[in-house]
DNA sequence: CTCATGTCAGATAAACTGAGATTC
DNA sequence: CGAATCTCAGTTCATCTGACATGA
């Protein structure tokens, strides 16, 4: 039982973890997006353009599998690459206007699954749930932008 | 900023699930087991044995993804299958003598990345991160198992 | 030359849908 | 016959490692 209670904190991480993937899936493919495209797409509209080595290190995966996961992101007609004058090795990744007119869309989305989440919550509580989770994330080296 | 907020909530839960599978990961596969074959091993080894029916509620994913994730399992030398006695129409999975031999490191290593995980959290502060997490989960319509 | 950037090739795990086979 | 249990076939997404081309 004194082990149980620890590992339970990880269970239900990932628990509650696939229900959120489970319950924004089918809405956001309808809408043309992937989760694991989200996070590049809202970096992008926030910085305008990035390096692929930049992308590396926001999402903490390997370069092949950001150059893969943007291969399908360009098929898909979401993003573009163009060689930065600046720098001959560098491909600027960029969104196109179909990401940028969906985009919102996608975060109405979540913003609906993120209320169902936390029905029942005092504001109180969702900040402290934040909080927490945020340091659970720094103790395990991965901290969250902004916190 | 006031829907992003509730965004940062899904996005600061999928970031520490992230973050506590890519930590997990490594020594779980020196074990030879995967992050999603624990929560399987771990029932089987509370419950004895189970249908495959049963593990499909248990997991909440469908019955061919239950059917290939025990087929690496088989592979793998983890588990077993033998037909039900009482029911002809059920294989009833059982642990091997390896993945007994096996779990109680995997549990070690859970417990290692759950307590570095909580690391500066107080006993209240953990049990309100489960409760709150518990509340989430039960919100999208996946319970958490004893809650 | 070394380092950084990115791609290619090949492998794997994990999930899905749709279509059966078998048994209760 | 209808429902439950499970497998098979085929697809897709996402990730990895190792090897390599190219440019700073």
């Amino acid at each position: 039982m004194y082990v149980k209670t620890n590992i339970d904190l990880l269970k239900i991480i990932g628990h509650a973890a696939r229900a959120a993937v489970r319950t924004s899936d089918a809405p956001l493919r309808e809408l043309g997006f992937t989760m694991s495209q989200l996070p590049v797409l809202i970096h992008l509209s926030e910085s305008g353009q990035n390096s692929q080595a930049e992308l590396v290190a926001v999402l903490g995966v390997e370069q092949p599998s950001v150059s893969q996961l943007l291969n399908r992101m360009e098929r898909d007609g979401l993003i573009d690459r163009v060689p930065d004058p600046a720098d001959g090795r560098v491909r600027l990744v960029r969104l196109t206007s179909l990401a940028r007119l969906q985009l919102p869309k996608g975060r109405f989305v979540l913003d609906d699954v993120a209320k169902q989440a936390s029905k029942g919550l005092g504001e109180d509580e969702k900040r402290q749930l934040v909080s927490l989770l945020s340091r659970v994330s720094y103790n395990l080296g991965s901290p969250f932008p902004g916190s």
